[in-house]
DNA sequence: AAGATTACGTTATAACATAACGTTAAAACG
DNA sequence: CGTTTTAACGTTATGTTATAACGTAATCTT
């Protein structure tokens, strides 16, 4: 993890995913800062670890990283907790239909994140659709009920796997 | 559990959510006859308390509940195993971002359905719309993804509570 | 009736998540 | 700067959700 700071408005915000784990943290710590909130050690080395990771990561996974990393042993709380700090801030989100994370490529939009996850290689996409967001809020409206939090999340194939499977 | 039958033609679809479990057990039944499969006696008391409870059921709470109504012990597979099939057929479905179960109102139109869940009451409410669904494919669609299934859950605050919250 | 298949019982264990409490590190304040 | 307050973290234990594996019983097929 180097020191670099990365200026938001050189870091769009519509491609960000393309950025490295490096760049994502430092973009993370950037927004940490001017929230005022802590954008801790392990805290960093979690949504590292999330951007690093090709595929939905389940937090044991995520311990047995952090272990490799560092000599001590870590304790399920700990990351749980990181990755609490994480999803509050909208740097990362939890695959609920998986449990597992992944990190967020749009932490300005909290909640309004789709996701497309393929049953074969883990491969995930996360997508924005605001026509979508506004028909659920309407359907929500019209029970009479008041949306804290939405989880839209589609399995099925990934393209590149479609290909593959077609020989 | 009686054995009653219902013909589905006195049974609407549209509104099936409104009939007593023993009731739904009986249209579960019929379509279990029609489509060959056995709706064994464990099968059937799992969807009954499905639907007798207001609340999505944890799969721990159902075999809670079955201890209660035999006198053996019913070790986790045996629940697990009545709620897959089930949910193959149509007649439940996931919560999961509650890591539960719900009766499903309508086998038909298996995985086109939308949730929204008091955080307050545990209260739910199952929706179909169709054109949220076709949303949801478009943007499968132009990712080039292929989709199997799909989650969509609502969590927030229903009408209910918030009536009482307002005091 | 024999063989194949499906469902179930049972034991054990894997995988995911949090409660509770003490310690350390950082921020706030005078 | 030193004291108070708060936030973050370490640690132990435990709670919760889900499945692997294997044998037995029930049902279906021929
Ligand atoms: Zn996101
Ligand atoms: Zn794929
Ligand atoms: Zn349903
Ligand atoms: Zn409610």
């Amino acid at each position: 993890m180097t020191e670099e700071s990365i200026n938001p408005e050189v870091f769009p915000e519509n491609n960000r995913g393309d950025y490295s784990a490096v760049q994502q943290v430092a973009y993370a710590r950037d927004i940490c800062d001017a929230r005022g909130v802590r954008l801790t050690h392990i805290r960093q080395q979690v949504l590292a670890l999330l951007w690093e990771n090709k595929h939905p990561s389940g937090a044991y996974e995520l311990i047995e990283a952090l272990e490799l990393q560092g000599a001590r042993p870590i304790a399920p709380p700990t990351v749980y907790r990181a990755l609490d700090f994480l999803i509050e801030q909208g740097f990362a989100c939890k695959i609920e239909s998986r449990n597992a994370f992944v990190p967020c490529a749009s932490p300005e939009r909290f909640n309004e994140h789709i996701f497309l996850i393929c049953d074969d290689c883990e491969a995930w996409l996360e997508l924005e659709d605001p026509q979508l967001e506004q028909q659920l809020a309407d359907e929500a409206t019209h029970a009479g009920f008041k949306p804290s939090r939405r989880v839209v999340e589609v399995l099925g194939t990934c393209a590149k796997c479609l290909l593959t499977q077609e020989v």
